[in-house]
DNA sequence: TCGTAAGCGAGACGGTACGTCGAGTCTTGCT
DNA sequence: AGCAAGACTCGACGTACCGTCTCGCTTACGA
């Protein structure tokens, strides 16, 4: 992924970094993120509740965003399910995946880095494979669609996923709300049927 | 606009607090959101700035955030556009959005505050009526058409409405390269129809 | 606003610094110093101990060293003592130094300062002036003595001096015991007699 | 000299201690002293400028202290000459003393070590019967001066060497000047008449 | 001749203090 | 009263060393 695994190509002298404490810095920052937010993450918070110095964690992430992305990347997001039924397949996919969501870290994490990345190229970078790769399932779904036929092959897919979970980021950015796995029966529906159906 | 009107209920004795001193920060403040993002911000900059103290700025705003929120209240939102068309409104509507977006501080003060406003719940108070507001265009073009018959009375028309700008939230969080005016058309279109059309 | 007015150039504006903060640090600092000598002294608990932020302390000295400079500087020297006769002058005024070195923070400041200053120009500057103006009664006890014929009108003072206090710096450096009062005697009458007396 | 040497005791197996890192330790150590004096001197720089593992120099020393101790221990000292009369043994040691002073890193260290020990009692007492041993050669030619009956028999010979070198330390530690050879004719003689000769 | 035991350079470990910066508050003298 | 200026306390930042602890070698000895 990015820089952080433990030996190097090649080198190899000194003592190897710790895979325990790179675990558990990754899991007291998600632990924190949970329980105050990106506001409130501090570096030496996360020392702290990981029992580990500073400076082992400035060895590894040059600061708290990379650090933060690296721990975001180990959240869960969309699993891929293929029931043969485009309708089916969303409802499933966005309906675990906001209960996910409501129960991990991935709802305090994601806003934040989204609003970040913009200010941050460095994050951006980092950022973009991430979320690129999180939205994989859906496109797949989505393909898997159109080669039965259940969708024209001139859509743009890209923009058909963007359609599809852009009422929950709509949700999760401008209304604040918790997101109900409820919504996700009508969203999907409406998204497939169109506004006029 | 908020509690911010520079003569309060009655009371007169002392100095008058500085209108442009008000407008200063205010301006200040959108040009350092635009210059550095979120995270860049701080009060001392601003004040600077200004060319005012920090204490006229605590003394308006409580804190950096409704300052931040009060900034961002100026920026223009959906502007209203009755064409009797639903397609028409809505590609004029977000299209004219776009273009604004792309030429203000908007781009940079709202992906910031979306995110923040997650951990911070004075933030979310203050952002939620603004936030709403901004769409209220958008709701009222969807009842004309409903008006019209151009849509069917049972539709909601805040998921509507959520599955309309939805792909411009996606692109703006997740995707993180600059929103096209060329989107809107094919994003409307594919709205309205639904994926299965 | 302000327009025109003549602002006392440099002085006067803003809050003006705490003259209580300052006494505050200065105290604590050579509190700590008599508690754990010069290496146990940090900012940090400078800052803790006087009730200060640690800001505070940096807006007034560059560093640790300065810091401990002025404190140091407001400790006693030697202290004038005029009876008519050198040996007497001599041994009240080393005696009673004496007293004093073993009572304050200046036998753990001292020392150290003596020892940085050979690597630190910033300190050797401000240590300077501050160690002349120390010998200075010295000096002068001696300059009596001449002029009342009890010294050769040859006598380099400045040597003469160092020949005086060179006991109590060899002791001090050199043997690390505390410096006893009754040696005073002896010191000063050999100095007189020389050893070849 | 302390609890360095390489082979302790009939224990025998596995690799010795490199006497070659010994060195190069100890030779970085006074390097540095040079270069940055005490406060400047870190054990990871000596480490690193002797080409050394930190844990090579702490399995031989217990701390940076008694390194530095050491270090300085190899330094040269007074070094004793009998020439039949005190004046010249004393003008011989004491000029050929600042001569080695002033071009080794005795100039350096000791002013250092000898600030520091106020502080540090395990500095103390490392610092205590080196720094004896060194004057040892100066109390030597003053007993062979009693000896000779050119010193009383009363005059205590410690307290005597302390007015010798009196003006020496007191140079060195509060004027900050280098130490010229001139100084020690002047310095020795008026020892030897005393102020009021 | 080989295993064992210690030493080796390198560098990560948990800590503590550094000197800096910003938040939000307070205190000057002016307007 | 409000104002610009700037000092105040507090607390996090990212860096540098301390003294300790592995790593994977290397080097001698004694079985």
């Amino acid at each position: 992924m990015s820089g952080t695994s433990p030996n190097n190509s090649g080198s190899s002298a000194g003592r190897p970094r710790s895979e325990q404490a790179h675990q558990a810095i990754l899991d007291a920052t998600l632990e924190l993120l949970v329980e105050g937010g990106y506001s409130a993450l501090t570096v030496e918070g996360v020392a702290s509740r990981a029992g580990v110095g500073k400076a082992t964690i400035y060895r590894r992430w040059a600061s708290k965003l990379p650090l933060i992305v690296e721990a975001f990347g180990g959240l869960p997001g969309f699993e891929d399910c293929d029931t043969g039924n485009l309708s089916d397949d969303l409802k499933r996919m966005l309906g675990r995946y906001l209960e996910v969501f409501n129960t991990t870290a991935l709802s305090a994490v994601l806003p934040s880095l989204a609003g970040e990345r913009f200010h941050n190229d460095e994050l951006s970078t980092l950022f973009e494979p991430v979320s690129m790769s999180r939205r994989r399932p859906l496109i797949d779904a989505l393909e898997r669609a159109q080669e039965r036929g259940e969708l024209s092959r001139e859509i743009d897919l890209e923009l058909a996923a963007d359609l599809v979970v852009g009422p929950i980021a709509v949700a999760l950015f401008f209304k604040g709300g918790r997101l109900k796995p409820e919504m996700v029966g009508p969203m999907v529906d409406l998204a497939l049927r169109g506004l006029r159906a």
